[in-house]
DNA sequence: GTGAGTGACTTGACGGCGTTAGGTGATTCT
DNA sequence: AGAATCACCTAACGCCGTCAAGTCACTCAC
């Protein structure tokens, strides 16, 4: 980036330089936030990592909230990625159940960011500086699952009970979003035996797809 | 309780006045931090019902953890007390399906309580004033609910790859966990038509069971 | 009865938090 | 060269959890 200002205007180099401290700001705060845990990193601990003064960032982000919000809305965006990826796979209850184990594993990659994703309370809808909502693009990876399960049920491979879409989305997200973050929560515990996460997981998906189908295989 | 002193040792009645203020600042606390949340709980809004100033609380709790920590010991009482109830049921695949309900039903009655008691990081083991560690009384829902996952293992119940009872019961303590916290933190979310969770939890029991089970029923 | 002792509770403060009003100075435009 | 912009800083506000030191009603031994 030596040759950076090439013939951009003066204008235009500032606009660039405030981007990349903006930048340095978001890089700073996940670091921070992802070591130390979103309650724990304050302002001023993210502004003196970058050499600046806990006011500066307020010149970028309109507090706190809004600079983890934007650093989540990455993640929903990541996850949303990731979860794409499985989309091909033509048999829609096979696709389910890698799409629970592919969830699992960026839960588990990215605990710190799943945390404040999934585990902390949202109050809908926030709002951004300008006053328009801000809706994080979670809705892509729920509307992801919600069309997987809507083509087991139409396919007929669900049983006739679970005809809800909705329910059953809910049934399968909520049960691994509950063993992985009772694992990040409590596996300090020395009173419970914890088992491998992902293990429990595939477990719980394979006996819920099980259980769910019309006609199990085996 | 104008007749106090009938006869008790002024000591006594110092004990018991003690022991009474003791109770209202549990009362208090426990009614602020069901009605505003924990973190938005401060000592001295707690200090302020009662009518003594915040640091009066220092002489009957540590710190403000050693407060929550001793409601949330009562709620793990009144959780396995809630699950004691199911015991007499003979069949543990039925008695399963049961202490699964009553668990999401007390996290439906209690979402406060719930919500300090399982989803929020808790670093073990906890110590209390004098230096001893404490064990919230969790391991007392969690073993009974290890024993009779074991039981309808040992009974041939379930299908032969289930044999890990740790990771049966993670499995289903897990799945009801996440429909419920994931409802109880995201329920404000309009992008998601929110099903209602206790619904959600007896489908999912009911669709796990029928997976887990060696010959399913129906 | 009285003086010492106890201990529940208060006063006043400390350091740290998120956040803000107002200033400063290098950079940019005219 | 002068004016304007704006990224960033200084200093402070009002919160928070917590604590050292004091107060003072009460208890008890003599």
């Amino acid at each position: 980036m030596t040759t950076s200002a090439i013939r951009s205007g003066s204008l235009a180099r500032r606009e660039r330089q405030k981007a990349e401290t903006r930048q340095s700001i978001l890089d700073a705060a996940r670091e921070l936030f992802v070591s130390e845990g979103v309650e724990a990193t304050t302002m001023r601990a993210i502004a003196a990592k970058i050499g600046y003064t806990p006011t500066a960032i307020y010149h970028h982000f309109q507090d706190k909230d809004a600079l983890l919000l934007e650093l989540c809305m990455a993640d929903f965006s990541a996850l949303a990625q990731s979860l794409y990826k499985i989309g091909r796979i033509e048999d829609p209850v096979e696709r389910l159940r890698r799409m629970g184990l592919a969830y699992a594993d960026f839960a588990l990659a990215n605990p710190s960011q799943y945390r404040f994703m999934f585990m902390t309370l949202m109050e809908h809808p926030t709002v951004d500086g300008c006053g328009n909502a801000v809706t994080p693009p979670d809705e892509d990876a729920y509307r992801f699952l919600l069309h997987t399960v809507t083509e087991g049920i139409d396919g007929g491979h669900y049983r006739p009970e679970l005809s809800d879409p909705h329910e059953l989305a809910q049934m399968t997200w909520g049960g691994i979003h509950g063993v992985i973050s009772l694992w990040l929560n409590h596996a300090n515990d020395p009173k419970i035996e914890w088992r491998a996460p992902r293990e429990t997981v595939r477990s719980l998906i394979d006996v819920t797809i099980r259980g769910a189908l019309r006609n199990p295989g085996s």
